[in-house]
DNA sequence: TATGAATGAGGTTTCATTCAT
DNA sequence: TATGAATGAAACCTCATTCAT
């Protein structure tokens, strides 16, 4: 490996390194509460390096969210491009939503946030984009698979979309809701059951008989 | 009326009219943004004043929520007491949340901000109570009427918690992400219709055949 | 006097005490060096109340600059006004000039900075619209003087606005070179009397024979 | 050439390359926007190697200064050499300066940033010394002619001193004011020709008749 | 000699909160 | 009770300078 490769490497790292630590400190904190020094202090770097390696605060809890987007649009694509029926697919786009929710339940609590009000109306307009881009993709593609089950007659005559837009804002809604409640009440966490159940029940009340 | 009683009640005014101020900023800008000095504006006051009658901005943002989570718990068991079947109740629920959605689209999404994470963590031991009191008491009456069908052997056999945080959960998420999409895509805001669609599904999903 | 009145009349004191402060400190370090606490201390106060009454520190240093040239454009009108002789109008000119570096030859000197590259092309259009304004209002003040000295067969025809620049300059010239000289030298203060005759030689330079 | 003599060329080509990159940088931005790894990225060198070089941005900014004043030294005391008439020396003293503008408008007026207030102030006794040396010396030259232009009778009788401030003066104010002008009325740039008839109504109005 | 990543002091600015009137 | 001017802590960010390689 030539010298180049190595720092461009070492490079890659130290963002990996600072975004890890960034994306700890917004998840117990948040955007606004987390600050730049207690990044610099869990990343074990000066306040002025993170400058070196991204633009400003907004970038890096921008680029953590976009982050989870394009993992989402990626697994979920995958699940359509799969040889099962409808409904399973359905049910695998829960499994996905589980499986990120357990990566990283906290920063997602961010992209929701992120994606409602506030924060949104402030981002540069590259950025927006990105993140229109990959939310298109995502949603498409499960509008894909709902209209496929629409044609095939096994899904009731719902509009394709807000069937999508049903599926998505459920998971939005157990993670922020169910994980409130979990702080709420410290019980344990439900989430990953309680968007089965969701899907399920969303699923059945989807067919046609 | 004494001059004390009529005192106190001059006082009550004063603090809601505050409320009311606070709640229009908040809803605007998000609790972070907003600025204690423009809600003195709005109120007509000066900041210190504000001070006056309540303890700081988060107090105030803190009571708005709980005010609407109140109204939210009221609402629902009026419903829960009516004398109609359990599904016109899920779907009277439904009804509730909308209306609830267009009397304040945005002090709405600054209840969910409030339920998850950043602010919810900083919370003083007796308001944190009283929003577990009003979620119990909206939540468990929800909880009340799904049980009821189930009993009735209308609903299929799930864990009335779970179902009722499945209502409950697809409200939040239909809120937060049919609102983001608007925002991203500048279309009509499809609020409304995607939650009677969501709940219509549910619905067709919980019972027995 | 209302309460009205004297709040306004309280509040200008402030500003006017606030921008002595600045005037002061921008004079002894120039804009770049001059920190806002600095200026702060100088006026006795904390450095969020100067935000209280001044947007930043760009503003406090150009309304200082604009003072200086409003100042100069009424004075040069007055002398213009006057019911003398072209010659003796050029003569007053230098008073003026003279009489401006008197009352506060350091910020004079920053005007000069401000009005060459650095600064000038990051003014807001409104500021940079006072400056044209109040330039243009001087210097073609000093046109019209010369103008009319040269219809009169007094002076050598020269393009008026060219030698309206050339006093000008020759102001600009003599105080910033002079006193950087009195910096290098620590002499005593030539500037007066080396204004006077650069005139002088000047006027005579004019004329036509 | 030993390679020790070698080596103290290279060290010196090095020298002036980075003091090229450091002239451009600082005319097109000024002495305090310049960032010195703008000024290694131009010399193709990195920030840490400057200081292998220079002891400091300040140094790189003073070294420029008196490598100027230097050069108008040497080239007032060539005209001042020739053998020709005062009033033709005055006249290829304007050219000089003219040449000077030509060959580099901006870091004139980086000169005399550095000869008036903010900079100055802050320079080493050494540093102060060698401008002091070098201003003396093309000062000095001017006043030499002044001098023998009122001993041969041909020049009014002024104090020589205050005669060769006037000439360096208008230069500096030209300068400075015209190329002001510039800015602000997007107009072409009449340095040059102001500074011409500058200098020729100054000479008119030196002569004894 | 050359690098360039890392530093961290220091600057500007915001805004929740206080307190003299 | 009401004011609102003043506070000052704390945030973000820049950049001249250093130092391990």
């Amino acid at each position: 490996m030539g010298i180049y490769e190595r720092k461009k490497r070492e490079k890659k790292r130290r963002k990996t390194e600072i975004l890890n630590a960034a994306r700890k400190v917004f998840s117990s904190k948040g955007f606004n509460s987390a600050t730049v020094e207690e990044i610099a202090l869990e990343a074990e770097l000066s306040p002025g390096t993170l400058y070196l390696y991204f633009k400003n605060k907004e970038e890096l809890h921008t680029i953590l969210s976009i982050e989870i987007l394009k993992y989402l649009a990626d697994k979920i694509q995958k699940v359509v491009s799969q040889n099962i029926s409808v409904e399973e697919k359905i049910e695998k786009f829960c499994n996905v939503f589980v499986e990120l929710y357990e990566y990283d339940s906290n920063i997602l609590i961010n992209l929701f946030h992120l994606q409602s009000g506030e924060t949104l109306k402030n981002l540069s307009p590259e950025v927006l984009q990105q993140i229109k881009t990959y939310s298109i993709m995502a949603h498409g593609a499960m509008v894909d698979v709902v209209k496929k089950g629409i044609d095939q007659g096994i899904f009731i005559d719902e509009h394709p979309v807000a069937v999508a837009d049903i599926l998505w804002s459920s998971y939005a809604g157990v993670v922020l809701w169910v994980d409130s409640k979990r702080l709420l009440d410290d019980q344990k966490n439900f989430v990953k059951s309680t968007l089965k159940t969701t899907f399920k029940i969303i699923i059945k009340g989807l067919k046609k008989e």
